[in-house]
DNA sequence: TTGAAAGCGCTAACAT
DNA sequence: ATGTTAGCGCTTTCAA
């Protein structure tokens, strides 16, 4: 059996308080302390966080409910939010709920009962239902990547309206007007964001007001290869499509690929995400560039602050807007993101 | 504060060795039983898993040690591993180590001091030297991909060797002689054993005796851009070209994209790893792919098992080699490779 | 079947 | 500064 606190006190001779507070960093004569650590060492004595937990009523987790770990997005920010917390001795435990409204539920109430001392998510169900449970615990939630209208906890998202908008207005510039785009669905707000951006682009330009050039996805890899290839079939008159997320920018490659059409020749594109993956196509893609490692930063700061191991970050306001109602305490962080150029777009002007 | 059993024992009118029994599935009087259930209900009672891990030394908490979580081949495996995982009531302790030994040791103990009932390893340091003291306490370690040697655990590998010799007996069949290959560090097994499928399946077709052909990268996306720009201005005869892994592969795809590359008139390529992406490059990627899948569930199965919640599966050995040493007690299981063919490997015979 | 009570390993309050 | 002790919420004997 593994040694205890028990054990250390009897072997050095003195009482479990002052192993107690050795471990804790608190005051130990030295005499002791050399005691205590050759016991220590002797014994493999590891302290035992399972009672530490109970005692202190925190267990140092937190969780992370995301919709599928096998994403660039989701790794990348998680891993840079575990990065940080561990940091701080906090362990990450992370529910993949494979964008499912019922498994993120399940999810959430697995890890209200680990009393993990707050939660990461990414939300699949954006009514919130599936956190008000967690929420009540009065523990700190914070939602990354897309919010939840009238549920007052921290969020970390990035503007994506302006990201798409942006996207248009590049088109724009470089002589296009007739510009599609592949959208996701219209259950997630994110989506929708994108597919507003796209729609204000078109407005202030002038450009495709009707809306007939847009083409419903669901986010998947196949849907944007269905994507590129029913609206270059049905509107050989358009020249660009804007495409709302990774896996469809990937699934619109394929379909370019494999039904022979030239880029940019024939189409620019604008994708989403991942400039690894935009720099390995050819031609290299002109993408919508989220600040993933920001992301994860932002979130795990505001964690650790509501969790009280850290301070508000100096400028924790700064590039950020703030919630609309200042006296609700929560964060509402709005990150932008960036255009990154490759030789996907052609300049028609 | 939260509901206790003891609160739950109070509302019910019973003891809290009746409430225990309730919970855990036990033969309750129907009367009880209803009394109890309502009580949870009205009390919002969730059972401490803190409490009860401390009291059955049992944590039902399994931790996941890999070289980085921003890689679709341990974020798909993980993600398998943690479905199934959670199916069965365990959560997982993701820990990325960031290809650092220091770290992969630091997050080995901090799995310790929480006392996870087990440890997948992705391993970075091949000594084993990190794991030792977890082994110690006789709770299960299952390896992923890599193996040890001379560690008596779980191990669920793909024969690499195998993957790259037959890679290289699809060049030779179309006609390959001078092919090069973009190899990963010596110091990692898994890429060892792909230098060795290599030099086995060259030495096997006689051809490339001498190794001039091999590029030594690092398996990062810029050894492989070096490596195939490299290889390309040093021997103009080279034909076609292996690929170690996935991000040399990503890495090699750009350096042809950037350098004008021809694939596959003017160089055949097999990459590494993941089909979607060998969907999207033009022309489509023929790759050595991994049954990423099979390879978590083989892995959280043992686990399991190990664990002592499920059997033993049938056929347990299928598809899989023996330990050389069988009354070692341990699975090593050797999983199989295809090759994936696209469009990228030229027909010169 | 059920209640009372011990105890898992730790921290913290209290007394010294 | 340190020893003694209560108790975190649960499971699990042991008696009844």
């Amino acid at each position: 059996m593994a040694a205890t606190v028990k054990d250390i006190a009897q072997r050095a001779g003195c009482g479990v308080a002052t192993v107690s507070s050795y471990l804790n960093g608190g005051n130990v004569r030295p005499g002791n302390r050399e005691k205590i650590r050759q016991a220590i060492s002797e014994l493999h004595y590891e302290v035992n966080e399972t009672a530490r937990q109970l005692k202190t009523n925190r267990t140092r987790m937190i969780g992370a409910v995301i919709p599928e770990l096998n994403s660039t997005f989701c790794a990348s920010v998680l891993s840079e939010i575990e990065d940080i917390l561990r940091q701080h001795g906090y362990a990450m435990l992370v529910c993949d709920c494979r964008t499912d409204s019922v498994r993120e539920r399940e999810a959430v109430d697995f890890l209200l009962k680990r009393r993990v001392d707050g939660l990461f998510v990414l939300p699949v169900d954006e009514t919130g239902s599936n956190l008000r449970k967690f929420i009540r615990t009065g523990k700190p939630v914070v939602l990354i990547d897309r919010q939840i209208e009238g549920l007052d906890v921290d969020t970390v998202c990035v503007d994506n309206r302006a990201a798409i908008r942006s996207a248009v207005d590049l088109l724009v510039q470089k002589g296009h007007s007739r510009i599609g785009m592949i959208a996701g669905p219209s259950g997630i707000n994110a989506a929708r964001q994108r597919m507003r951006g796209y729609i204000e682009g078109c407005e202030k330009n002038g450009i495709c007001q009707n809306r007939d050039l847009i083409f419903q996805g669901d986010d998947s890899i196949e849907s944007g290869t269905a994507g590129i290839e029913t609206l270059i079939k049905m509107h050989p008159d358009m020249t660009a499509v804007v495409i709302s997320n990774y896996r469809m920018t990937m699934g619109a490659m394929i379909g370019a690929n494999e039904s022979g059409i030239m880029i940019p020749q024939q189409l620019s594109v604008v994708g989403f995400d991942n400039p690894q993956f935009a720099r390995a196509v050819h031609p290299r893609l002109t993408i919508v560039n989220q600040p993933v490692d920001e992301i994860g930063e932002r979130a795990a700061k505001i964690m650790l602050e509501r969790l009280g191991d850290v301070d508000a970050p100096e400028g924790s306001m700064d590039g950020s807007e703030d919630c609309a109602n200042p006296e609700c305490g929560h964060r509402h962080i709005w990150l932008t993101t960036a255009i990154l150029e490759g030789g996907s777009v052609l300049d028609r002007s």
